[in-house]
DNA sequence: TTAGGGTTAG
């Protein structure tokens, strides 16, 4: 691709300085391809250059040439050289305005700055501009990023297209399905894609059928906003489930980036033969081979899922790393526990002279805590400002306070809260009060608890760790208050729910579920393992327990049963797994959402949190 | 035959 614009700029090149008659490309017509790869290329020195003959000839107030420079200074992450060449409304045609304002608009949103985007769209407005579905595809991206509550600016944005009747363009839709992804807003999301669908379907219905594959296109990009959405928002089943609608019913050709929202799914729900019939399909297409964003999202699922000198065998071999790539192997390590391993990679990372961003140092932070390296973490987020000019979010801090509530040091971990340059967060506060449960320690955690439920008041997790760090030190007058502001405040413990993969599908489990084709069966096992290992009898058959007897049934001696459980494993169900790992002479791995426990033969190894 | 646009990874 770099080597295509290269090409394009030294024929560009040549053609200025051979003779007008012999020349082979008109320059003022090459003008805008030319920018283009100025700008694919990162050379605003070039563009100057060009900009700056542009100026000499007298052209550069041509409408192309004009919205050219625009989009290319844009491009260049200088949208403030590009609006300084907004041409007034006066002196320029209506269709000329509008470009130039989508040009500008989409620019000042890709780099990030949302409010003067909506800001020019204002102007834009103002002026008597009129807008398109173009401009609205730069302005939408920027509705998660409103001031008004994130909802109230999609909505607003969304009502705007409604009213302009830009809502009906296909790639509107697809932007607006985006846009509310972004903001959890997926049941909205879902209503957009939904009436896409039947719009086009009516549309295919009414029309005689184009030949070109432009409508199959916004088809694929709208399938592939959808699966993204499920997947972004945690809903990895749902995900899974369009991306099966997807090829079985609708019959719409997946492509790499379907295939990354799905690998991510089978990345968070430790869907291993899923992943490995989307990791076949790849391997059949040699295009994928060489697609970085998919190489990391299968570096990503293979190291989420355990298999670690596969994902370590795809990073060695791809041909292009990014940040990214070393983040999914860093991460990788860190979750199962090698936090060394980790924070070596990174290390070689830097050697490698690829520049750290805020994720990967979350990555090599957490790794560290889990590790037990705090010195080494703490090394690494000292140096995160100086050295990488990066300035530490408050999800640094988190890993911080992590790293030193998990060492003991909690009157230090509350220092660097004090000292904080921003306001401490929620998962600040949290990391403190987790801190408090592993050493005991009330009066602190007191404190992070008043904190934490002041930013986080609807987040279950605390209060319950609040109240079982009450109860662990016998204070069952304090995690009966807990609990009593709990249900003053309508909040319920989310419900467990195990999930086991078989047969291309995945098994969900609630607590007592009795709703799966097996249950007979599976509650049978249940007893029956209780009755060998003890531990039953409790007040309620917890999910873990159904998921493991399901998958005990259904694979064959010898196979790893692995199984993903959305809350912590408790201890009663901690010492049956391990029991009944030992009993039945099978490896078994739970992931919950805090740690990764690998039972064999009655050895628990709990690989960090993560 | 020249200007503005949608979906993807950690």
């Amino acid at each position: 691709m770099e080597g295509r614009h290269l090409d394009a700029l030294l024929r560009y090149r040549d053609a200025l300085r051979s003779s007008a008659s012999s020349c082979p490309v008109d320059p003022f017509f090459a003008f805008p391809a030319v920018l283009k790869s100025c700008a694919a290329l990162s050379l605003p020195s070039a563009v100057a250059q060009l900009h700056a003959r542009a100026v000499r000839s007298g052209c550069h107030s041509h409408p192309f040439v004009l919205t050219s420079l625009i989009s290319t200074y844009a491009r260049l992450s200088l949208p403030h050289l590009a609006a300084v060449l907004l041409p007034p409304a006066s002196s320029s045609s209506s269709s000329t305005l509008t470009v130039c304002y989508n040009a500008l608009i989409s620019g000042f949103a890709v780099n990030g700055l949302h409010i003067s985007a909506l800001s020019l769209f204002r102007r834009m407005l103002r002026c008597g501009a009129s807008f398109n579905s173009i401009t609205m595809l730069g302005l939408l991206p920027c509705g998660p990023h409103l001031p008004l509550r994130p909802l109230s600016g999609c909505s607003a944005l969304h009502a705007c297209n409604v009213k302009a009747g830009t809502d009906v363009d296909p790639a509107v839709a697809n932007c607006l399905i985006t846009m509310y992804a972004r903001c959890g807003a997926v049941d909205l999301a879902r209503r957009v894609f939904d009436c896409a669908n039947s719009a086009a379907a009516a549309a295919a219905a009414a029309a005689p059928p184009l030949p070109t594959g432009e409508r199959d296109a916004h088809a694929l990009v709208r399938w592939n906003s959808m699966v993204s959405a499920y997947a972004q928002n945690g809903l990895a089943a749902e995900a899974l489930e369009l991306y099966q609608e997807m090829v079985e019913r609708a019959g719409v050709e997946p492509d790499a980036v379907t295939m990354v929202g799905v690998l991510s799914c089978c990345a968070n729900l430790g869907a291993p033969a899923v992943a490995r019939e989307v990791e076949q399909r790849i391997s059949g297409d040699p295009s994928f081979s060489t697609n970085t964003f998919l190489l990391n999202a299968l570096i990503n699922m293979n190291a989420r899922c355990g298999n670690l000198p596969r994902a370590q065998k795809l990073f060695d071999e791809m041909p292009h790393r990014t940040v990214v790539s070393w983040t999914a192997i860093i991460s990788g390590y860190g979750i199962h526990g090698e936090g060394r391993k980790a924070a070596e990679l990174f290390d070689k990372m830097l050697a490698a002279g690829v520049r750290p961003d805020g994720v990967v140092m979350v990555s090599v932070l957490a790794a560290c805590s889990h590790a037990g390296l705090t010195e080494e973490g703490l090394r690494h987020f000292r140096r995160m400002e100086g050295a990488h000019g990066l300035a530490p979010g408050t999800e640094h801090y988190a890993c911080v306070v992590d790293l030193l509530g998990r060492a003991g040091r909690l009157q230090e971990a509350q220092r660097v809260i004090s000292s904080m340059p921003v306001a401490p967060d929620g998962a600040v506060w949290g990391a403190l009060l987790g801190a408090c449960k592993i050493h005991r320690d009330v009066e602190t955690a007191e404190l992070a608890f008043r904190n934490v439920v002041a930013l986080e008041p609807g987040n279950v997790g605390y209060y319950v760790l609040m109240a079982n760090i009450y109860s662990d030190a016998g204070r069952l007058d304090g995690a009966a208050r807990v609990r009593v502001m709990m249900r003053r405040r309508g909040l319920r413990k989310e419900p467990g729910v195990s999930y086991v993969e078989h047969g291309g599908s995945v098994h969900t489990f609630f607590a007592d579920d009795g709703s799966h084709p097996q249950a007979g069966e599976i509650h049978r096992l249940v007893g029956e393992l209780e009755a060998l290992v003890g531990g039953g009898g409790g007040a309620g058959r917890h999910s873990e327990r159904l998921a493991v007897a399901f998958a005990l049934m259904n694979s064959e001696p010898g196979e790893k049963l692995v199984v993903i459980k959305n809350l912590r494993v408790c201890e009663d169900c901690h010492m049956f797994l391990r029991r009944v790992s030992a009993v039945v002479g099978r490896e078994i791995t739970v992931r919950d959402a805090t740690r990764f426990h690998h039972f064999a033969g009655g050895e628990c190894s709990c690989n960090g949190y993560w």
